[in-house]
DNA sequence: GTAGGGTTAG
């Protein structure tokens, strides 16, 4: 089945212009779980066909019950087909026989053909409304919901609960309150189900009023109140409760013990466990989980052999812990020892060998395991990407929806933050459109991916769309769409979305403020930068870490005050890490302070004797101020310190194609063209007063072929072919991999200006929109 | 068919 990934997984995951990958046409491709659906729904417009011979009056109702326990019991095993074959050729059938297979397509994430049961189903009772509005439910398809519910021809309290507690996880507590208020009756669930919405919520005030409001809770609602103040870590105020209530089940002794684990006290943990009366998996398994959230192996491992019947969770905890301390061996010694392996044993093994950089080994793990479910899928696809094999994941979703499994919220996410890496903005598209098609697009994770894959792919027009259109903005959106449009360089932009921050409530965090801070560096505003520097502890609570400095340093340094940058340097209490020195020794790049980039570069090349980028960077300082010398001194240094030059690369997405270029391309089919093109371009740009510069060359050009080869960087073939091929009017988009060299940014803008293209060139730090002859950047990089 | 506690993915 998955033969089409032997052949070409280990190739190298430099894409390849010719390379036959990212031709994807989801629509195309056919999708063979939906043909399944639709025979299945054919066939049961002729349902009497095939049935039982016998006369259906004969049949006893003890014989239906027997054939409605079997669909069911199907459904639960997840054999939707052989519950459908039952179905169809049962010789009667009740209302309990549909809504079996009603709520068996929804167990098994088959929500279309639900429906589908749901609208065939000849008389409807009260059970299959209240099936399908829970259907609704778990989907988070609330208005959908909503509708159903108005339009039930009657609700009794499980009607009204379920819309209550799905308000509720969709975190709309007021909705939920109004439906409380609402109902006619309520049982202690209700009460439950409001509770919970604020618990859920994080509004564990209010649980608290209403809380005491009332006292004949039940135990369960003992329970919730104690786990709401066990998320806010409120210990105490949850001991309390455990302390004094009435009655005290295993869940109340397991919420406490799990309580205490969870926030590192072991010791009080492990005198409730030794107190508890009934120890059952749970609490064993509370224990093995908090030692091993703790990082104390020994002590989960002592506890997981003490217990007598050990679950398949507690074997994948103790699993989860190897393999988050990565110790892949004593793992893999579990899990090809435990007795019975279940999907999430193989998700965890499969996880833990693609965190531990060991992908080949998640990959076999991912074949050998005999049924897969969107989690393994998501977790192989993240261990690819995350390892740098983004069209290795990008293939893998393909397959995935060969496989027939459905996408959903979470494989979308790391669908699209692929996308977002390799900028491949195209596909990142179709993935938008079967997001909304799916229903999916509200939600912070995924709408977070969506908004990052946007601005990633240089398309930050499109991302404040998708920014202004969602409903739910965490501090990561914001964070997003701050640091998106300081990328691409529009500082004032990025401070407006700060400022509207700040009045919706949503408080600013660190992340914000590095973003915030490198919005007025890449613009210039050094004031208002330094304002926001030294006000952000008094004003927002935010501590400022080493981070803040650095930006602060890029910042001062950018706009040519070097002294300045380096008293803020003497005086911050950090010790100056690689990337501070970095930001002054990029400052004096710009402003060609020879002496001041090499005591940096020094300092760098002591601390992070490997980071290329940096012996290049120095390199191209001496070639500015003309020390030919020192340029080749550096590389010797490089060649004999070993330090490998990242070769650069660029690429452009052309109709669902991925085109990679490196520098001095020969492999490209349309070469010949592009070259042509760009000799046709050199000749204008000299007129308009070009003069190629051979400043940057140790980026990845060999000294001899200095001025014929700087035409030919990867950029400039990337944006050659780009406008040769990508029609008029659409902007241009190359993606390279190091920093853009600067003849070839002060080339680019001259070509923007004779094609009259916008060219948006996303390098390894920032985003450059070339229009008309100027960059975004203000040559600010 | 609607509540509370343990493992895996984002």
């Amino acid at each position: 089945m998955h033969g089409f990934f032997h052949a070409n997984r280990c190739r190298s995951r430099h894409v390849h212009s010719s390379s036959s990958l990212l031709f994807l046409r989801w629509e195309r491709m056919g999708d063979p779980q939906t043909k399944l659906n639709r025979k299945a729904s054919r066939s049961l417009l002729r349902p009497e066909r095939g049935t039982n011979k016998k006369n259906p009056s004969t049949i006893s109702d003890a014989e239906v019950v027997r054939w409605n326990m079997a669909i069911s019991e199907h459904m639960r095993r997840g054999r939707c087909d052989l519950a459908l074959h039952h179905f169809q050729t049962m010789p009667r059938r009740t209302s309990v026989s549909w809504n079996a297979m009603i709520s068996g397509y929804l167990m098994n994430d088959r929500f279309d053909l639900a429906r589908q049961f749901f609208d065939r189903t000849p008389d409807r009772d009260i059970v299959s409304w209240n099936v399908m509005l829970g259907g609704y439910v778990r989907n988070r398809n609330l208005s959908a919901a909503r509708a159903l519910f108005d339009r039930m021809p009657k609700k009794d309290v499980v009607s009204w609960n379920t819309m209550l507690s799905g308000y509720a996880q969709g975190g709309y507590v007021e909705e939920a309150r109004e439906v409380f208020d609402r109902m006619p009756d309520k049982n202690s669930i209700s009460w439950n189900g409001i509770l919970s919405a604020y618990i859920q919520n994080g509004r564990i005030e209010s649980a608290r009023q209403l809380f005491d409001s009332k006292s004949d809770w039940e135990t369960v609602s003992w329970n919730s109140m104690m786990a709401g103040y066990l998320r806010k870590k409120r210990l105490v105020d949850a001991r309390y409760l455990f302390d004094r209530m009435p009655e005290r089940d295993e869940v109340s002794w397991n919420t406490m013990i799990t309580g205490y684990a969870q926030n590192g006290e072991l010791l009080e943990a492990q005198k409730l466990f030794e107190d508890s009366p009934v120890r059952d998996v749970f609490t064993w398994t509370a224990m093995v989980s908090g030692y091993v959230q703790n990082g104390m192996l020994m002590e989960a491992r002592r506890i997981f052999d003490e217990m007598s019947d050990k679950n398949s969770v507690s074997w994948n905890a103790m699993i989860a812990g190897y393999s988050q301390s990565r110790k892949m061996d004593l793992a893999r010694e579990l899990f090809d020892a435990m007795p019975c392996r279940n999907i999430s044993s193989w998700n965890t093994m499969i996880t833990g060998y693609a965190q531990n950089g060991e992908i080949d080994r998640a990959w076999s793990l991912f074949n050998e395991m005999p049924r897969r479910d969107s989690i393994s899928w998501a977790a192989i696809i993240a261990g690819y990407a995350q390892s740098g094999h983004s069209e290795e994941a990008l293939r893998l979703f393909i397959e995935m929806k060969r496989d027939g499994e459905r996408m959903n919220r979470s494989t979308f996410t790391c669908c699209l933050s692929t996308c977002a890496d390799i900028a491949a903005l195209e596909l990142g598209k179709q993935v938008h459109g079967r997001l909304v098609k799916a229903g999916y697009e509200t939600g912070c994770y995924v709408g977070n991916a969506l908004l990052a894959m946007y601005c990633k792919c240089g398309s930050i027009d499109e991302a404040y769309n998708v920014f202004i259109e969602m409903p739910d903005k965490d501090v990561v959106t914001w964070n997003t769409m701050i640091t998106g449009y300081a990328k691409h360089g529009y500082g004032r932009e990025a401070l407006e979305v700060f400022e509207s921050m700040k009045k919706t409530g949503i408080g600013p965090d660190d992340v914000t403020m590095v973003g915030v801070l490198s919005a007025c560096s890449h613009t210039g505003l050094v004031d208002k930068g330094t304002e926001y520097f030294y006000s952000m502890e008094r004003e927002y609570g935010i501590t400022t870490k080493a981070q803040h400095y650095t930006c602060m340093i890029d910042l001062l340094g950018r706009a040519g005050r070097l002294e300045d940058a380096q008293l803020l340097m003497k005086k911050m209490p950090f010790e100056p890490d690689g990337a501070t020195w970095g930001a002054l020794l990029g400052a004096s790049r710009i402003h060609g302070d020879t002496k001041l980039g090499e005591a940096s570069a020094k300092r760098i090349f002591e601390l992070e004797p490997d980071n290329s980028g940096m012996y290049v960077l120095l390199s191209n300082l001496y070639a500015s101020s003309g020390r030919w010398n020192d340029v080749g001194k550096m590389r010797l240094i490089m060649r004999d310190r070993g330090v490998r030059k990242v070769p650069g690369y660029s690429w452009i997405e052309v109709q669902n194609k991925v085109h990679t270029f490196s520098v001095g391309d020969s492999v490209h089919p349309d070469k010949d063209k592009i070259y042509g093109f760009l000799e046709e371009l050199d000749l204008k740009m000299k007129r308009d007063g070009y003069v190629s510069s051979t400043k940057m060359v140790l980026h990845d050009v060999e000294e001899e072929e200095k001025e014929q080869m700087l035409k030919y960087h990867s950029e400039k073939l990337a944006v050659a072919f780009g406008i040769l091929t990508i029609p008029p009017g659409r902007p241009i988009r190359v993606i390279k991999n190091l920093r853009v060299c600067e003849d070839c940014h002060s080339a680019i803008k001259h070509i923007s200006m004779i094609v009259k293209r916008l060219i948006i060139l996303r390098d390894s730090n920032r985003f450059h929109h070339f229009n008309n002859g100027n960059c975004s950047c203000g040559d600010y990089w």
